[in-house]
DNA sequence: CGGAAACTGAACCGCCCGGTCTAGGATGTC
DNA sequence: GACATCCTAGACCGGGCGGTTCAGTTTCCG
């Protein structure tokens, strides 16, 4: 019987709470949406469909709550990857389908907000900007890495520093598109938008690492 | 605006205020050390070393003090340019100087002020982000762009679509560099991380975009 | 000089915020 | 039914905020 205890049958459970993951699913929507200042704590009591006192009862403070919302949204993050894509493909289409994942991760909605909070609150909050490097642009330039150094052991590529390569890779995928999208001068971008810095960033980094250059 | 020497006629309304630039130059301190929200105005006022009321004297509310001062922060950045690089130079001489620039300027400590607050606060100042983008990557774009043209003409590169060529160049610059600023990972860096990002965009930009490429 | 305009410091207002507290309503287990 | 636990609504508190007011001081200029 390893759960029952004489007085509680499920102690982590009841530790828990049964509200505490619509504490966290509303505060992620406030402090997404408001940042930290702007978001209030009655705000984010009524977007969880909680009271105050309850919220108060699993997180000491504002700052907590908004440090333990955002340590999760840097995990989740980190989920977005580019493991699907079939690394044995020829160099040239496993970059330009990488480009097409790194490009719509980027611009989605999710990583903006993330990003905006991150770059804003990081100086008051300081383990933030290094949780978000570490969940983000940390993780892609290793992925990327890691294909440019097999691709370089099969002859395709010729790197020799894989993460300044990696580096510039999703670097060129940004042209233009992320700093309109960060400063909100566009929301979405039409398809040849896309594919011009997509086929604009695969080609300068194959002439410069493709293997079969002169 | 006003305030100049003693002698000079005018008294309409250049004489309005002789305190007029001591209240943006605190505001200006306090904003881009505080971001919007948590600058408030008794702490600007003390820091431009004038009361309250002649603040309110000059600017009918926060929001509009605000938005002056990152007008002209904006100006201010765009003055920061490429001018002075001689462009009859060969074009790897060019794109290093030019490079240098750029990383330098991206890094600076002003920059990331006036970057952070312009990301932070662009949906509730919506003019803020064009703003900035036009002060700043626009700017620096086409300069690049026409560089860019001029030394295609000469035959030196062989670019076909320069605001792309452009914003991949100055994307390249920032390779790592930028995001480890933005996110406060480092404040400085090492002389031999910055020639490894420059040395390593200007490669980059000159296998694609050179003209004695095969 | 004299008077107007700019400026001051501090008190003041209403508001909203983060956080606490209380009295009581559900829920579940003996 | 008794008891404990979790949760609720909302009143409440101290404090800081943006913004106003005012009585008095300084500065400027004819």
């Amino acid at each position: 019987m390893p759960q029952d205890s004489p007085m509680t049958a499920k102690p982590d459970r009841i530790r828990k709470g049964r509200k505490f993951d619509q504490v966290l699913e509303g505060a992620r929507e406030i402090f997404l949406r408001d940042g930290f200042e702007r978001a209030s704590v009655d705000a984010i009591a009524r977007a969880a469909g909680v009271s105050k006192a309850t919220l108060y009862n699993y997180f000491p403070d504002k700052r907590l709550l908004f440090s333990e919302v955002l340590r999760r949204e840097c995990d989740r993050q980190a989920g977005a990857a580019l493991h699907e894509i079939d690394m044995a493909a020829p160099a040239e289409t496993v970059l330009k389908s990488a480009a097409r994942h790194i490009v719509s991760a980027l611009l989605s909605e999710f990583n903006q907000a993330v990003f905006r909070i991150c770059v804003a609150e990081s100086d008051r909050f300081p383990d933030l900007g290094a949780a978000f490097y570490q969940s983000g642009p940390m993780r892609l330039r290793s992925e990327i890495a890691a294909f440019l150094r097999e691709a370089t052991r099969r002859g395709e590529l010729s790197v020799e520093d894989e993460t300044l390569a990696a580096d510039q890779f999703a670097e060129l995928c940004k042209a233009d598109l992320y700093t309109r999208r960060v400063f909100r001068l566009d929301n979405g971008f039409a398809e040849d938008e896309i594919r011009r810095v997509i086929d604009g960033a695969v080609a300068v980094f194959l002439a410069r690492y493709g293997a079969n250059r002169t």
